[in-house]
DNA sequence: GCGGAATTCTAGCGGGTGTTAGAATTTTTG
DNA sequence: CAAAAATTCTAACACCCGCTAGAATTCCGC
């Protein structure tokens, strides 16, 4: 009853679409222009996303106020719908940027690899560079995957495109690792990946960078996955 | 500053302390009693119980409203202080609910099994009745784990001894399986308890009961926990 | 069917929510 | 430095929240 003019309330911020949605933070190419587009508003709204990520991803997208976002962000809470039209739409590029930004990540630390790696190894890669960019670098990943759960239907729905298409990345990879004759061929491809976003997401809430490098535990974690934790019944050695 | 006279406010509900968190539901073994609870209240609040624990998987702490509840209950928002103190308590009686629920049905389920069956194959059982709880029965265990993250902090502390004793079940079993040689010396044990957590876990998001049967589906996601995906090096076959 | 207890409802309080209009301020431009 | 444009703030609106007091209703033993 209340959601019928969607472009006519605000006062046109002068950004339309955010060009690179994986964009890193604070990297201007543009030397001076002076058309459209001030440099200036971008840093606020970049400070405004870069608050509401990180609240979002603490408090949850329904226990998140808008003054939450605005006092880590340096404003009020009115001036953020200069920058955004809505607290959906906010929580919307939070998402989006997340997803891009681990599906960037993991697609760069493959295409580094060697082109005669094999598809277990790069499944390795791909294992660790998700962890990493969950882990290591901003908070929009963590957000994206600790809340898009409670987000509102319609915008889980406007995200899907993009999770979807990350999620393809890695059936494809687990694809062309049984191809290979790597997988076990009785293991249930679909299971396995849902199986490994489950425990790899869930790393979030309880990994603690104090307790061992970052590296040793993307290791683990690729291992943990790929080989199980039983040792192979061949080489059983007895009990302790 | 308004959180000081703990007992004072409410008139007082005949039911001090729920006897059993575990209780299956719809189960009354007493015959008849009349001294201080009536079985004609209790029922109500299961209502209002079994209402929150859906409600509050679905669309999380936060973001439900007692009038939610309400409604999903059949009966009016104010009505629900009659049987509980405050949402807050509300929600800390479905977690609690929620584990307890899950390490009864693990532990049952392992008590089942015949004396010498190997540590591996406890792990196994374990899983699926995990899986089992948190798929098959009610809402509960789901609630209890989705949304332990939203919990407000001091509902999280008061949960929080029950959830390490859950916790310290499955630490047990994993260190029997490695003292009988069963688990590769060099897996990390913490993590693979958190990892094996996270994917069982989030499985309560994506798990379509109309894609299998559930008996296949936890007896693959045991598997592929134990074993990992990889066919061992020594049996590789070669490419398709 | 009566009386008292148990349970539910009604109505509202105080406060906080997302959102908006317009004034005030800062920044940019000529 | 002045005019215009961009950005932020103030103040409020309409609404909904968790929660409570007290009236209304239902239940149940007699």
């Amino acid at each position: 009853m209340s959601e019928e003019h969607p472009t006519t309330t605000n006062p046109s911020p002068p950004v339309p679409e955010p060009p690179d949605l994986a964009a890193r933070p604070a990297r201007g190419s543009l030397p001076g222009n002076g058309a459209d587009a001030g440099p200036k508003s971008e840093r606020t709204r970049q400070r405004i996303l870069d608050a509401a990520a990180r609240t979002f991803r603490d408090k949850g997208f329904a226990g998140t106020t808008l003054n939450d976002i605005a006092v880590a962000a340096r404003l009020r809470a009115g001036s953020i719908y200069y920058h955004f039209d809505s607290k959906e739409r906010l929580l919307e590029e939070v998402l989006d940027i997340g997803i891009a930004r681990v599906s960037a990540a993991v697609r760069r630390a493959l295409e580094a690899l060697p082109p005669e790696t094999s598809p277990s190894d790069r499944i390795r890669t791909g294992i660790e560079a998700h962890l990493r960019s969950l882990l290591h670098l901003g908070e929009y990943t963590s957000a994206s995957f600790r809340i898009f759960g409670q987000a509102p239907p319609d915008v889980r729905t406007r995200i899907l495109s993009r999770r979807r298409a990350y999620a393809d990345d890695w059936r494809r990879m687990l694809q062309e690792a049984r191809a290979a004759g790597e997988i076990h061929p009785d293991r249930d491809l679909a299971l396995a990946r849902m199986f490994l976003f489950g425990a790899l997401n869930w790393s979030v809430e309880w990994y603690d960078p104090e307790k061992g490098s970052l590296d040793d535990f993307v290791r683990e974690a690729a291992e943990t996955f790929l080989h199980g934790i039983l040792v192979p019944l061949g080489e059983r050695t007895a009990g302790a």
